[in-house]
Parts: C-alpha cells; sequence; structure tokens
DNA sequence: TCAAATCTACCTACTAATAGGTAGATAAGC
DNA sequence: GCTTATCTACCTATTAGTAGGTAGATTTGA
C-alpha cells in the first residue's frame, strides 16, 4: 500500500477555487490563478471544468454535499441541543480560522448579480438547508428547556445565520477577535447552562 | 430658478458605480458598464476617475460622509434609544428597498482580498463608526433601561451589526422578507416598551 | 501474448472579447 | 483664449475558451 503523494488534480482545483472564491470572490480569481497555484496550465482546467460556470457550479455544490455531512454526523452522535448549535458554531469558526475565512452565503449574495444561475440556486438551496437545520435545533433545544428564545423558531434561525455571516465579514474587515465576541454574545443568549 | 435636468456627471458616475459594487461587487463591474448607463464614453470616466482604484475609494468615502451626516441628522433629532436604534435599523431597511441591496461592509469583506488598499482602509473606517454608534445607542439605552441586553455593549453592537449585514444577504438569496423577519427578532430582543 | 485501439491527462498555440488606461483632437462656455 | 468636458482612436494585458497534438497508461481482442 502506497502513500498518495499527489491529490487527485480535479479535487485539487475544486480545493484552490473554493479558496479563491472565498479569498476574492467569483469575478477576480481567473483559471490562470489556479493554474499558477497547481503547476499545470490553463487549459488543463478547462479538461476537467470546461466553463467556469461548471467550475462554479461544482465548488458549490462540493461545498453543499460537506454541509450535508456535516449534518449526518452531528445527527449520527447525538448531541443534546446545546452541543449541536455548537457543533453549528464550530463550522463557522472553521471558516475563520482556516483558509475561507469568508462564509458561503455571503461570498455569493455579494457577487449574486455576477454569478451564473446554476450557483444562485446551489447557494439557495444551502441557505435554506442551514436554516432549517438550525431550526430543528432551537426547536428541540426549547421543548427540552435547554435552549432559550423568545418568538418563531424560523426567525431565530435566520438571525443566527445572518449573525454568523456577518461575524466572518465584521472579522475581516476589523479583527479575528470580534468573531469571538459576536459568538460569545449569541451564545450567551441563547444557551441555558451556566457551564461554558 | 430652474429644474437641473441632468445631474452633474461626476455624481452620476459615483451613484451608478455604488450601485454596480452593491449588485455586483468590485471586480464585477468596469468602467464600460457606467459609460454605458450614462450614455457617454468609457474615456470621459477617467477624465474624473483616473483609476478604478481612484473610483472605489471615492465611492466608499462617499457612503462614508453618507453615514456620518446620517449620524449627525440622528443626533439633532435627539431621539430615545430605541427611536435611534430604529433610526440605524432603518438605514439597512433602507439598503433592501432600494438599489443597493447589499451593505457596504459585507461587500468590501467579501472581495477583501480583490479589492485596492485603499478600500479596505476604508471600509474599516466604516465598520468602526458603525460599531462606536451602535455601542453608544445600547450605553444610552441600558443607563435609561429603554433597551435590554446582557454582556458587554461593544461585543452586542458588533452582534447587531452582523445581523444586519447578514440579514440583506440571506434577503438576496431567499426572499426580502426574510430581512424583516430577522429585524423583528433583534428587535424584539432589545425594545423594551411594547409599543411598536 | 502482443499489438491495435482507446483513454487519460496533460501540453502548445491560438482566438475573440474585454479589461483598464492613455494621447491627442475637439467642442462649448466663461 | 483658456478651461472644462467630452470625444476618437488607440494600446497593452488579461480573460475565458478552443483546436489540435502527444506521451503514456489501459483496455481489448485475435
Amino acid at each position: 500500500m502506497e502513500v498518495a503523494i499527489q491529490k487527485d488534480t480535479k479535487q485539487s482545483i475544486l480545493d484552490i477555487a473554493e479558496d479563491l472564491l472565498h479569498q476574492k470572490g467569483y469575478n477576480a480569481f481567473s483559471y490562470k490563478d489556479i493554474a499558477v497555484a497547481l503547476g499545470i496550465k490553463n487549459a488543463s482546467i478547462h479538461y476537467y471544468f470546461p466553463s467556469k460556470e461548471d467550475l462554479g457550479e461544482a465548488v458549490v455544490l462540493y461545498a453543499f454535499e460537506k454541509l450535508k455531512k456535516l449534518q449526518e454526523k452531528a445527527q449520527a452522535k447525538n448531541l443534546s441541543p446545546p452541543e449541536e448549535l455548537d457543533f453549528f458554531l464550530s463550522i463557522y469558526q472553521h471558516y475563520l480560522e482556516k483558509k475561507l475565512k469568508i462564509g458561503l452565503i455571503g461570498t455569493l449574495a455579494v457577487n449574486f448579480a455576477a454569478i451564473p444561475e446554476k450557483m444562485q440556486i446551489a447557494g439557495q438551496k444551502i441557505t435554506q438547508t442551514c436554516i432549517a437545520w438550525l431550526q430543528s435545533i432551537l426547536e428541540k433545544g426549547r421543548a427540552s428547556q435547554t435552549l432559550r428564545f423568545e418568538g418563531d423558531s424560523f426567525a431565530q434561525a435566520l438571525l443566527i445565520l445572518a449573525s454568523l455571516e456577518g461575524a466572518l465579514q465584521i472579522a475581516r474587515l476589523t479583527d479575528n477577535q470580534h468573531f469571538y465576541q459576536i459568538v460569545g454574545q449569541l451564545r450567551n443568549s441563547l444557551i441555558l447552562s451556566i457551564t461554558i
């Protein structure tokens, strides 16, 4: 059994494209950027992704798959509502700490009028999945009296998601520490237990 | 006294550039887009804004000026803390309802690695001004027992700003109505009075 | 088995379009 | 006549995308 020295080229292209999408936005990166990073030629990327639209859509669909796997993973763990909420928050914390730095929803929304329709639609699906997931956590938390919030669980789910997307953006413009302050403030208002 | 039939060209360029920046992001609009919209030639825009960096910075500085004027206007009105908070929220509501649709902070953050340094710095100033304004509202509200929140007023200000930026983005990806739901949820948690 | 056929994963070399930007002419108005 | 504002006519760099080729691995089949 041999160790894979080199990642699959197609996967590497996807990873770098995801990176660039988060760092610069869809219209600010080019095939050349990816080609240079990988040490291959422009045309080779067209071999895997005939058009930039194909690549853009693939990046979003790939992110969608990852999100769904995380959701399954969380459900398999049988977490308490506060723990599952923290699991969701940790996804965004991972965005901050790793290369991505900005949420996909924010990226797609800001460049909405300048991205292909397939990316728009995929972005909408991701958003709806996030909202539904958060809402289910909130409902379970309210039923078990482990999470505290007022009003509609859907509206509260929207508020949490908006806060996280916004938090990453404020962090990028000012200071990473501000992300943690926002998440802390959010957690304090939601989680009933005294333990941190 | 004559009615101004035509707006000042420089101002029109700024307005359209602001529009395009919010709709597509910095790297997805071109001088040509503006020239076509105004019915002038590409080169004429270079006359007012020699480089795209100049234009980009001018748009952000112009937005900064508008923000400061709104802040002065609010202070001149001697509003109660909940009223001043609503004034701030109404700025974002205006973003949603008018042409802009996305907050400037979000736009600049998402394309951060792909915008000129001067835009980055101007964006940071706007963010800090917003945070400081919100924090002052929160402090006054807590002192006068008209606003309710726990913990640090700075962290709470960050949370509100993040929510609003994220709310615009979720609204763009899904439904404008979601913006109002987020703002409603936020108001309910902050404002102590029963009256809406 | 071994040669032909096919496929994979790139390459070089190109195109058409668009980007931001510039030089210099020109028209209009004080 | 000088300034302001706008034009025509470019330039250079970059973009996404295409055409066609090729070395080497893999599959097929007589």
